[in-house]
DNA sequence: TATCATGATTTGAAGTTCAAATAATTTTAA
DNA sequence: TTAAAATTATTTGAACTTCAAATCATGATA
């Protein structure tokens, strides 16, 4: 017998596991050359309330190095610019160019259609409980680890 | 104002995409040397029906060349031994070794502790609910994709 | 001012992944 | 039956991702 736990983890694993390589898809489908981690750091870059390296490497908990390398090649393809804080010149603040907002504009779509999707016959109160499980979730980690 | 929708889509970002690190972490606590790309091949040896090279690649969704990349190093580490199929000798059947078993099994924790405290709080027509809504998540990338 | 701390970059190595080429075996069809 | 096609897996070469450690520049402190 198969338990609901069982289940939820099995759906955990098969679908978000592999949400990124079907984004992946619908990206390359609609003939934007970026890959997804490409597109997790300018989403970094656009939703840390101060994106400076290190904020935004925190984000993304990877290291500095690792930041300063995509940053490095997304500065080259068009969708970020570095400027330095004047008035302490050790930070570097990233700003997103226009192509960039097109892609997180796709981006947004993809997961838009995900949510719309796991809202699909859910009325607002259930959507409450599911809010207040992922928050769950979410604190559990913030405390545990 | 923040819509419900913009809630999940955020604590699915901050909470999914960063599991992995997070697991990452507990196996290193633990001693354990072994990275969650590896994990994750190891759980879908067990979990596939039949686990053929060809299967498990399918369940990762990668190619048989990167699987046999993996498996290469996680025969040599000992967690893997490599079975060839006599009836059909292009057939190769992977089966886990009992460490194998041991880094699966803190995996499985990890996970539990993880979908409990999903379900904190929730009684058990709310979860039908959650579960509901993950499969309708799930079907939704099935059919569209 | 000299030392320490902070923020970022560079470098070198390891790990992950893919596409394309290759190899071994089985199935199909002439 | 045997040649061609299909299936299953491996190898190879290149690109990408990541980290730790070393380095650099700037700012804070004693």
């Amino acid at each position: 017998m198969v338990s609901p736990k069982e289940v939820i983890n099995e759906l955990l694993v098969d679908v978000f596991n592999h949400i990124l390589s079907i984004e992946s898809g619908v990206l390359k489908q609609r003939g934007v050359k970026i890959s997804m981690t490409e597109v997790h750091v300018l989403e970094a870059v656009r939703n840390v309330t101060t994106p400076t390296m290190g904020n935004v490497a925190a984000k993304l908990r990877v290291t500095l190095g690792t930041l300063t390398t995509s940053v490095n090649v997304l500065v080259k393809k068009g969708y970020i610019q570095r400027e330095r804080d004047e008035s302490d010149r050790r930070k570097v603040y990233l700003k997103l160019t226009d192509i960039a907002h097109n892609v997180l504009k796709i981006h947004d779509e993809f997961h838009d259609e995900m949510i719309d999707s796991l809202f699909k016959d859910l009325d607002l109160e259930k959507d409450e409980v599911l809010m207040k499980s992922l928050e769950n979730i979410s604190q559990y980690f913030k405390n545990q680890y």
